[in-house]
DNA sequence: CCAGACGTTGTT
DNA sequence: GTCTGG
DNA sequence: CCAGACGTTGTT
DNA sequence: GTCTGG
């Protein structure tokens, strides 16, 4: 699974190589702690790649309202061909996801543990789609089964694509939708801070209190 | 035919 | 829009 | 995803 | 329990 995402690439720093040339939306803000619903930086495009900025939660061009958005932050790798809230944008609406690292929570009890997962040390990007509906541009972010690293904390997780793999899902081809190899990945527990979806900044990614009282 | 759903995850 | 259930 | 609200009426 | 807001 994947309900909360850091994407704090600033373009005063580094870009990364595969943002290269392209122009950031106006908009854009780097997020140590973005929510569903809540704008994400997206690469889509063949001939002519753009990022823009996609509601996470995707409405399909059928719904009456918005409220399916709340379900379908995610779509499954095995189902979204063939689901028709995802069918038809998985022919022709691909999306790259922008991201610095995913949290995930362990459930532990009553307490919700937070941990943030890295790949490579450096920016990647999940598989995603994107839909209009009306004037609303919204997106889902594809999920697959845990690799070892991600079993520790969620038996979900979303698929991470291999850079050799961008040009084929933007252009709309299949790619393997699996789960990302665990040894290029990193996992460290982080601040309760994240869990309030107000919070923002880099006290989201900070490591935990050595307490239970944080 | 029309009416109504269409989604994910976790928890029970 | 398209499929399923009735 | 998690946190927090979840109701009505009338009055300020 | 379920929905909304972030």
């Amino acid at each position: 699974m994947c309900g909360r995402i850091n994407q704090k690439t600033n373009l005063r720093l580094e870009v990364p190589d595969f943002l290269q040339g392209l122009e950031f939306p106006a908009e854009y803000v780097p997020r140590y702690n973005l929510a569903p619903s809540q704008p994400l930086l997206a690469l889509r495009g063949t001939d002519q790649r753009e990022l823009v900025l996609l509601r996470w939660g995707l409405i399909p061009a059928w719904a009456k309202d918005e409220k399916i958005a709340y379900s379908t932050i995610n779509a499954r790798a095995d189902t979204v061909a063939t689901k028709p809230a995802f069918r038809a944008a998985y022919k022709s609406r691909r999306c790259l996801v922008v991201a610095d690292g995913y949290y995930e929570w362990l459930r532990q009890g009553k307490s919700k543990l937070p941990y943030l997962y890295n790949v490579d040390d450096r920016p990647f990007c999940l598989a995603g789609l994107w839909e209009r509906w009306h004037e609303l541009e919204t997106c889902t972010v594809i999920t697959t089964e845990a690799n070892d690293l991600a079993a520790a904390v969620h038996d979900r997780m979303p698929v991470i694509v291999d850079p050799a793999d961008y040009s084929a899902w933007l252009a709309g081809e299949p790619i393997p939708l699996v789960p990302f190899p665990s040894d290029r990945m990193k996992v460290r527990p982080v601040s309760l801070v994240v869990n309030n979806a107000r919070n923002e900044g880099p006290q989201c990614e900070a490591p935990p209190a050595t307490t239970l009282f944080e």
